[in-house]
RNA sequence: GGUCGGGUAGCUCAGCUGGAUAGAGCAACAGCCUUCUAAGCUGUGGGUCAUGGGUUCGAAUCCCAUCCUGAUCACCA
């Protein structure tokens, strides 16, 4: 039982017995006492004036007394305006930071045998371009809200839908076929997602070229680009892939596997991983499959031209279009037997789709049409939508070259990092390994803090001009942190201390120590909070709150070189734990933490 | 036009299940290293919380209207 859900027991008690008066325990509303204001703990007053028919001062002071006469833990209390301030007793917290200190996974709850499964879909690239910032965002989102489900005691499968096949993978082949003189990844130097990356841009560039051409001699700008030969010649090209045709087949999977090594490095270089991967140009037939079902069961109907659709106008929505005309399926289709697949292998109590909020309509009809098709979990599916990385001019634009590439901006960060690490000289005594582990922890850490610590659900924007800082609100400032606290303890070890997990009870606290203990006992319930509203960036807030504490309290105490040693004891075990919630709340981010930096 | 988001300091963002004088960081300026890592700490300036109404003891937060802005409404993905 957590201190907020004692007091606000014993609140409801007091209302009862010095007001006869029954009272929702909703109602009673507690909060952090804020700095100004002497106290851990508030009670809102407002609530209980009717009830208590005085003067909110004189009912805080009437509560006020009854909580002191009934809970020993609080030691004092004042009333400001309707505001009731607690003061909560040492022993209490020294109390509570032992029981932090015994929880090894503190605020995490272990997965079972018969924890729910979870699976979370994410990153879900197309394999005709490298990966930029938008992707970027996908999958730092993708991977850390992995983290938080699980460290919420759910089992979790975090799976990828490639978008191997399509015309606009054609596209990047055919431009290779007629300019690309053979080239290959070993010939160029080129990581192979930013080789067909290439060549896709090229094919838009010479279309483009052929719809003013075409329109030039008198076609409209429809027609122009509808008649364009690369285009006729794109979907020629689709409909060889869709017969089978060996020579469009094998330059296909040629083409494909560069850009996976490509975006296996990208991944790596990210830290982010998938325990299953599916691709579209195994699932989209499933899919088809499916549809059938769909229609023979009357879920579907089919129109005089042989497309299929479902018929949403009772649901509010319009009718939507699953199979093409000439039987070729479209993105909902592929969704469709990729639903099938999984939920095949693995028993999914839950779905979630991480995927950019420009897909928020998809996702709505999609929910609906599993569900018709029989999908237990079609229904509540989560469509974990996100808002889209800007630029100060605005969208990023592929074919504008305005896109941010991933790979460039990783290494760029690392760079920075690496570069600020020497100015500073902080990895002097390093080796060379060490201090370029530490600059790639820095570099992507500030990259992923950055983006993680705004609610996914906005817009964000990113200025390539101004580089990512290192200073202030950022991944760089809470690693230091972390690296402070463990050169402290490196010392105290070498000074033979061993810091115990028993205090004296005697033992002083200051205001910041007993605020750190209580920021600390918050990290659970935010962790839960993370889970239930699907927001990293809880997790990120909560850190920098703490960390930014907790600087201000070694700025204004020593710890090693405090002569009271039941004081000295208690700020290193606070310490220790400070460090061990920095890095599991960082590991949530998927941010790693430097010993040293 | 329909539907769904968003508008908080010069900039990037918190706060939004109603509570005290709306918070951070960046940028600007002024301080703090013979003391556990100055990627830190302290201070100053900076706000009609888009606008107008309403509900309430109390509204940045809830409701309505208006304005601005984004996404979407494809036999694209």
């Amino acid at each position: 039982m957590t201190i907020e859900q004692k007091i606000t027991d014993i609140v409801a008690n007091a209302i009862q017995q010095l007001y006869a008066t029954a009272i929702p325990t909703e109602q009673i509303q507690l909060q952090k006492t804020k700095k100004e204001f002497e106290g851990d703990i508030t009670v809102v007053i407002f609530p209980f004036v009717k009830a208590a028919r005085k003067s909110p001062e004189q009912t805080g002071q009437e509560i006020g007394n009854y909580l002191k006469q009934n809970e020993p833990v609080i030691q004092s209390f004042n009333v400001i305006k309707g505001f009731l301030n607690l003061s909560i007793s040492t022993a209490y917290w020294l109390e509570l930071l032992e029981k932090i200190n015994t929880e090894k996974n503190f605020g995490f709850k272990a997965a079972d045998e018969s924890s729910p499964l979870v699976m979370i879909e994410y990153s879900s690239p197309n394999t005709n371009k490298p990966l930029h910032l938008g992707h970027i965002r996908n999958n730092l989102l993708g991977f850390s809200l992995g983290e938080i489900v699980k460290a919420n005691g759910n089992k979790v499968v975090k799976t990828n839908i490639v978008n191997d096949r399509g015309i606009h993978i054609c596209k990047s082949m055919l431009a290779w076929q007629k300019y690309g003189k053979g080239e290959t990844p070993e010939s160029s130097g080129l990581k192979g997602d930013h080789l067909v990356g290439n060549y896709y841009v090229l094919f838009d560039q010479k279309y483009k070229q052929e719809v003013s051409e075409l329109m030039a001699k008198g076609q409209n700008e429809e027609e122009a680009k509808k008649n364009a030969p690369l285009m006729l010649e794109a979907q020629e090209m689709l409909r060889k892939w869709e017969s089978g045709d060996k020579e469009v087949y094998q330059l296909w999977q040629t083409m494909n596997g560069w850009v996976y090594v490509g975006f296996d490095q990208t991944y790596k270089k990210l830290g982010v991983d998938f325990d299953c991967i599916y691709y579209e140009s195994e699932t989209y037939l499933l899919g088809k499959e499916k549809v059938q079902e769909g229609l023979e069961k009357g879920v579907l109907y089919q129109r005089e031209d042989g497309s299929v659709w479902i018929d949403l106008t009772a649901e509010g929505l319009d009718e939507k279009l699953l199979l093409r005309s000439d039987g070729t399926s479209v993105y909902m289709t592929q969704d469709i037997g990729t639903a099938k697949m999984r939920f095949d292998k693995y028993p999914i109590d839950k779905m979630v789709y991480v995927v950019g909020n420009e897909q928020n309509y998809h996702f709505q009809v999609l929910s609906i049409v599993l569900d018709k098709l029989g999908f237990s979990w079609g229904k509540d599916l989560v469509h974990f939508s996100y808002g889209m990385v800007e630029l100060p001019e605005g969208k990023m634009k592929s074919r504008e070259g305005t896109v941010v590439d991933a790979d460039d901006l990783v290494d760029d960060m690392v760079a920075t990092a690496r570069e600020t690490s020497q100015e500073l000289g902080k990895l002097e005594g390093c080796t060379e390994v060490e201090a370029e582990n530490i600059a790639r922890m820095v570099g992507l850490g500030a990259l992923k803090y950055f983006i993680l610590k705004v609610d996914p659900r906005k817009n964000m924007t990113f200025n390539p001009k101004e580089s990512i800082d290192f200073n202030g609100n950022t991944g760089p400032f809470i690693q230091y942190t972390h690296a402070r606290i463990k050169s402290v303890l490196r010392k105290a070890q070498e000074q033979g201390i061993v810091i115990p997990s028993k205090l004296d009870v005697n033992c002083s606290l200051n205001e910041k120590e007993s605020g750190l203990i209580q920021l600390l006992a918050d990290f659970p319930s935010i962790v839960n909070q993370a889970a239930t509203e699907y927001s990293p960036a809880l997790i990120a807030n909560y850190i920098y709150d703490l960390v930014k504490e907790y600087n201000q309290f070694y700025h204004d105490f020593s710890i090693l070189k405090e002569e009271n040693k039941t004081v000295k004891e208690l700020r290193l075990l606070l310490s220790e734990n400070v460090a061990k919630v920095i890095k599991s709340g960082m590991g949530l981010l998927g941010i790693e933490v430097p010993e040293r930096m």
